[in-house]
DNA sequence: ATACATGCAAAGAATTTGCAGCTTG
DNA sequence: CAAGCTGCAAATTCTTTGCATGTAT
């Protein structure tokens, strides 16, 4: 993944599978379940590292910690703003769309689009239920 | 526009009109320059309380800090990873495109979409002419 | 008057970094 | 062995907050 193997990288990979959208610090608490001395700092540093070379998607909500995502496809992702759970979507007419946005994006502003990242809240459908 | 008039506010409006997209700090140092007691953070508590109040819009660049910007309509901000500088686009297209979005998000997801927030990074036309 | 604002400084939160020592190839 | 890592703690950066004092209505 990135120069050496570490055993600390490894339990990075296995905390993104395990955990859904986790935070650095979620990943922090995971491992240190089976292996306590991992320090925060080198959590940060790997993910830092594999987002940058892309095995992981850093995905950055303004007003609340980053969290990470292995799967690195370009998609959405959508926070309930009741209960927090961060949603995926991903299809091919949301695809469609993107690149139309990009499209439409260069022809207005001149600017080269190289990176997107696009953060929706809303209610989901089961907390919109329960009120 | 909030609850009382101070020489303050009306000092970070006429701020936000003659900036470029600012940042708190820009704005705190552009109204120093005529009245230097204003504090950091009264900038940033009027920020909040106009941004909270729709008057200004909080632009959130997950990497830099947060800008402000005037012009409160729904538009998209392209950030030049070179320059820096921050380009508004705005048209009946993207209009168009969002709302599109929204509601194949909605489909896909379930989620009730309330907020959106959109940071596009890339190399304007000026800065890719110099490389 | 009194509710709201300000300035200041301290506190917070998230993330990065310097460094000495340990590991991996 | 050398280049990369790690843990730890301190440092950074942006932003928020508590509090005593000032001010608009």
């Amino acid at each position: 993944m990135n120069k050496r193997y570490s055993a600390q990288k490894m339990m990075i990979e296995e905390a993104l599978m395990r955990l859904d959208h986790p935070t650095a610090s979620e990943i922090h608490d995971y491992i240190k379940k089976s292996y306590p001395n991992i320090s925060l700092g080198t959590v940060y540093r790997n993910l830092g590292l594999m987002a940058e070379s892309g095995d992981v998607l850093r995905i950055t909500f303004g007003d609340a910690p980053d969290r990470f995502d292995i799967n690195t496809h370009d998609h959405f992702h959508v926070m309930c703003k009741k209960c927090g759970q961060v949603f995926d979507a991903e299809s091919d007419r949301l695809k469609e769309l993107l690149a139309q946005i990009d499209q439409s994006l260069e022809e207005t502003t001149g600017v080269h689009i190289e990176n997107r990242s696009m953060y929706y809240q809303g209610i989901c459908s089961s907390c919109r239920e329960q009120s």
